[in-house]
DNA sequence: TGCATGGATGTGACCGGTCACACAAGCCCC
DNA sequence: GGGGCTTGTGTGACCGGTCACATCCATGCA
């Protein structure tokens, strides 16, 4: 509607913040009339300090509001805790779900999260080695062809995982990943389409990681297979241009012309909601008309009207996954650097016990 | 639809990733014959470096694949470029638009962003100082009462800025932030209604950042104001419960029973396509029957059918000012630790002008 | 009494960068 | 031809934590 929200902002400056540098763990040491050690000792829970001497070091960290420096901690050996997840978009639901995943799983294993989107017009190995530099691990979104090239210039060197759209039988991600089977659940919402009857399917195709032919995407295969496998010649996909409703309604135009097309599934739910609107706005009626299927089930796709059937994926629980897997490559890799002495002090209980967190 | 996507996730170990520890500046100097020094030199770009020597450092760092420590970079005092962001949500379009503004911010101006969700169960106080030890600002989404809350315990010697909800009259949130003026927004969309001839408006509102009367928030005194100055007592408002379309259907099956329901301004488009949704189930159409506003332009709204009328919010640009706030105290701080010159860098047309995204 | 044991605490070095300063060599100028 | 300036380079200390090790003191036990 042209009532525009007014977002010219109101502005408060806020109480004086006096910019007093942190307190240090000397600091505190200080105040309490101990040494730095002992602090550290305090701080990170020792057994071996008295309990008069713990309360005074409490007291003073109390007063001086310190709180460990997590930069001097990583430095000086910490585990480092924290993941970078690069991405090319973070409002896609696909995208903003699989990135829950993470941020939930990171939330509960005390890392802290970090998020770069990149765009084609930064310079990917820059972005990624400014990433890398931060410390921890990369988890890549690679389900368009941004991501897929972000993922392919980590160095071997950074810890990494990924998720990604379902390989190409026979080959392997670069990295290791996870993914979805989006061939197979494509493949199943085809053939549940054709058992309803319809003389052939059409396809709105997302487009692909590779960039190339719209075909190539594991959704689109797993449709053209179902069609394949009921003796049917695929006709020839559409879509593959954008990601969006907008894309969506300008495949169903075209689509909407031609009277065989009686059945759409589509790569996602924003091209079906789409596609949705160009049928209606062309006369045809869906579900009488056409049967219009979704993908990724988009949290708002049940309530449309008339509803949007669609294939639920779980990004989140992908994303879950990919987290896990770089976390514990992370955790490995802190675990045997290299020699044998380190390992007696990885078990030492504070480092793995789950109350660190 | 009961085809739902197989998501166990297909894994591939990867290629061996050698887990050698990173090369430092003094394996660099060793390996190129200079002392650590001149490799600080020449990877930031010091003029006084004999031309050779460059050369020779470079290679150096490139066949070790040398990546400068950017915790040891922090650490040592270099500027920490480095926000935080806490929110309670990352999907509801408000906060992810939101959340958009400091992502592209961030990338343009060299920053990591990091993003941390708060739940109700997690201690926000810990949550809040670890967000606070990794060293940058702290930027808060304070739409909803978490977040709200989460704004109010950040401790003062945190740098910090804040998106919320207009604060009422006179008040003033607890620290620098940004605000648009939805209220405003609201009282003009309910008096558009009015001018189309609705005898009254009813609203379903969002729930309020202080978690108290529903009627409290922003977008429903706005409403308020706009029938009060209409001369129309006000019904009670609805919702209140919930930000999501189920929310948004549960009380449109309220709304749809009452005969006098003609216009619904609705306190998101979530809410707003629910409610559709339940007046479609109850027979009544839109627009004919009954006029639906939605409000915070979603992405999909336009492509609904019927389309939903929706109040556009520029949560991006609210979030990227909030980002530049927070900035320009970050890098103020740094050059200036203390004094009063701040007034004047405050001004700075690079700090407020629209061309530093 | 003599010594091993272990708890409580302090000192020094280190992580990987930075800055401040010292120093050597080359040049200019009076 | 020695004083000053500039250029190129190296040394030492520091950021704020950590770990390894040394020390002091109170025990327990032979």
């Amino acid at each position: 509607m042209d009532v525009t929200g007014h977002t010219s902002p109101g502005r408060h400056s806020g109480p004086g913040q006096e910019p007093r540098k942190a307190a240090s763990i000397r600091d505190v040491a200080q105040a309490a009339g101990v040494s730095y050690q002992t602090v550290s000792r305090v701080i990170n829970g020792h057994p071996n300090v008295r309990e008069e001497t713990r309360k005074r070091v409490e007291a003073a960290i109390a007063t001086l509001g310190f709180r460990r420096n997590a930069t001097a901690f990583a430095l000086a050996g910490g585990v480092t805790r924290s993941v970078t997840v690069l991405t090319s978009n973070t409002t896609l639901h696909g995208y903003a779900a699989t990135l829950q995943g993470p941020e939930e799983a990171a939330r509960a294993a005390g890392y802290s999260l970090g998020v770069k989107v990149v765009t084609p017009e930064d310079d990917l190995d820059r972005t990624i080695s400014s990433a890398a530099a931060e410390g921890g691990g990369l988890m890549v979104i690679g389900f368009d062809r941004l991501g897929a090239s972000a993922l392919r210039r980590v160095p071997a060197d950074v810890p990494c995982a990924a998720v990604v759209e379902a390989p190409p039988h026979g080959r392997t991600p670069p990295r290791p990943a996870v993914w979805a089977d989006d061939r197979e659940a494509a493949r199943t919402a085809t053939a549940y389409l054709l058992e309803l009857g319809h003389r052939t399917v059409h396809h709105v195709a997302i487009p692909t990681s590779d960039g190339t032919r719209r075909s190539a995407g594991p959704r689109a295969q797993g449709w053209r297979n179902a069609l394949e496998q009921a003796g049917i010649t695929p006709p020839e996909p559409h879509g593959g241009k954008g990601w969006n409703a907008q894309a969506g309604y300008d495949e169903g135009r075209k689509l909407a012309d031609t009277p065989d097309v009686t059945a759409i599934p589509c790569g996602n739910d924003d091209l079906a909601l789409g596609v949705l609107r160009a049928l209606h706005h062309a006369g045809r009626s869906v579900p009488e008309d056409v049967s219009v299927i979704g993908f990724d089930d988009a949290p708002h796709s049940g309530f449309l009207t008339p509803s949007l059937t669609t294939v639920r994926m779980d990004f989140q629980g992908l994303g879950r996954d990919a987290f896990g897997l770089l976390r514990s490559r992370l955790e490995n890799d802190f675990q045997h650097p290299r020699s044998d002495i380190r390992r007696h002090r990885a078990d030492h209980p504070r480092k793995l016990g789950a109350t660190d967190a």
